[in-house]
DNA sequence: AAGAGCATCTAAACCGGTTTAAAGCCGAGC
DNA sequence: GCTCGGCTTTAAACCGGTTTAGATGCTCTT
């Protein structure tokens, strides 16, 4: 723990100046190749690493991405998304020497982090999730002038790029492996209407019964928590009529229905079949398994790190990256209507 | 997005030096107070805020905290304990201005992100989560001449204050809890003993039944994750005399557990009671509801920011703080033996 | 009236890098 | 022999703060 070593101590080892040093360190041309050899090797031998608070400083630059997050349990608490896709992202800034700032907000004053973020300079540029219609973020994040990527697409006007992955597939897949099994009485939790990808789900699940010519018995709106799971399935399943079949909008909410139908007294899948989506851990685990839609975070947080990145580089028009889309995996929550399968 | 306004913006709006305004905004004596006033008011008309990059090179610290997480899903994925952790830690950092930086690394290699932190000199101290006895973090963390802040307290000496729960008395009670419905052949599901708080919760479940003149039916060694549960729970149960009662320390492989129980056959809390560790979100929602026992690692994440910063500032002699106890919480995958409770 | 003592303020160095303008050195060309 | 131009290299400014040494001006002693 002595004294870290600085450029100077470098440039004086190697007999150049500091700006040499420098310049071999960023590969620039102008220095005869000698002198580069000489300059890393007094580097190596020091064992010296350039100042990431003095780099900042004199490029302007923070050498770290930032990543919003809501205390909203909805959002947060025990979502399998975020770890994962944090974990992608790390995988991506670890090899760059890039930092990964985390902020976490009240509920609703998401604005105050990115603002947060932008004055304090922290980052060269962050994550917009769990996107919304409309979402206020993206005219704030261009008055701030801090360069973003967006998970799903915006609705709107964006300037920036977007990483998708299209949640439509995978619930259209669960409609129909619902209607395999006979179900015709099918009912859907879906997410709050404000996040796209509610809305993304939650369409595609009104589309593709249309497209057999039903109609959903009903569609409750949830809260993505396993609170609101309960209540949404209770209402349903007190309907005079009730489902045979409920798609969740997540695995939360799904394993908490699995739950309250039990606790109703129903046999899960005999009775009435469940699917969820995320295929988070649990999933696999609770009984009778859960039928539920899997995409890849970690690939997620990857791509978007990546793609933050360009245009944190400065390129322009980087283009939008759509991953391949979430699929269907078949457990035992689902099955024939009032039998065995 | 302007150029943001320097401190020599303020100076010369004010008709001052530098160097007063820096030290009207910290406070320092020296200067007279319509000066002072003077300064302020500059400051603010221009929206001035002091740059963290200028102030980290000149004071040599990060203004920011760090925590180490690895990619390993029995550490991190839907483990309920580090968004809330988290979300306390950003409550006390929001309030002084600091970021927190974080590492997510392979498994096993979490000295390479504690490494790496120091190295780039991204943080002034780091928390030190899911000790381990023995810990070679500590001493990793003394040579880097990096403060630290223990969860938990180590076996070993350590330079660093610790802010420890106590899981002992929760899970005694969990087991007092099923030694009063008659239960006997009870079987614990331990955490990988590596780590200090597996070790905690396995002694105390141990000792709470020697206290009653019992042993424990069995103890089988899981690692956190609901995978983990599921096999344990299936030794457990294929035993030739099988518990009647499972603890588990933690709540994933509880709902593993209690899925492979419903699984197996049997009915929960009827045939076998089960209890977890950590009230996760799902604990109260599954069917049966999860007995367990319920932390509060919101104020975990609070105290252990605010004892970090303690040191980060330089005090010395920080003392340990102990929180409250976690509690049990009752619910109905616990019953008395073979009936209705 | 001069020096001491104090409160107030400023100039300049400093943190550790990057970057720019210019200087030094070299052989080639006339 | 001298100038020119290209290749290397350096000195110094700069990023935006903090901090220290010292300058300034004032009152108070004697």
């Amino acid at each position: 723990m002595t004294k870290r070593p600085t450029i100077a101590d470098v440039a004086r080892r190697a007999g150049v100046s500091k700006g040499s040093v420098s310049f071999a360190l960023n590969g620039r041309p102008g220095l005869a190749q000698p002198t580069v050899d000489k300059i890393l090797a007094a580097a190596d031998e020091l064992g010296w690493r350039p100042s990431n608070r003095a780099r900042s400083l004199s490029v302007s630059k923070a050498f770290a991405l930032g990543l919003v997050i809501t205390r909203d349990p909805a959002v947060l608490s025990s979502d399998p998304f975020f770890p994962a896709f944090i974990a992608g992202v790390e995988s991506v800034l670890s090899t760059r020497g890039q930092a990964l700032v985390l902020q976490v907000v009240a509920d609703g004053s998401e604005a105050d982090g990115y603002q947060r973020l932008a004055q304090d300079a922290r980052v060269d540029g962050v994550f917009l999730s769990d996107l919304r219609h409309d979402d206020p973020r993206i005219d704030l994040l261009v008055e701030l002038g801090l360069p973003a990527v967006t998970l799903n697409r915006p609705d709107g006007d964006s300037p920036f790029p977007a990483v998708t992955l299209d949640d439509r597939p995978g619930t259209g897949a669960v409609v129909e492996h619902l209607l395999e099994l006979g179900h015709t009485r099918i009912a859907h939790v879906a997410g709050p209407p404000a996040f796209v990808h509610a809305t993304a789900r939650s369409t595609a699940f009104v589309e593709t019964l249309a497209a057999a010519g039903l109609e959903p018995l009903a569609v409750e709106t949830g809260d993505f928590t396993a609170a609101g799971g309960i209540e949404a399935t209770r209402r349903l399943l007190a309907l005079p009529e009730p489902p045979t079949a409920i798609v969740y909008a997540n695995d939360r909410m799904a394993i908490a229905g699995l739950g309250a139908a039990q606790a109703a007294g129903l046999t899960v899948p005999d009775d009435l079949s469940i699917a969820g989506f995320d295929d988070s851990e649990l999933a696999e685990y609770v009984h009778p398994g859960l039928t539920t839609v899997r995409a890849d975070p970690f690939r997620f947080g990857e791509t978007a790190a990546q793609t933050l990145n360009r245009v944190v580089d400065g390129e322009t028009d980087v283009p939008d990256v759509e991953l391949p889309p979430a699929e269907l995996v078949v457990r035992r929550s689902t099955a024939r209507l009032g039998g065995t399968r």
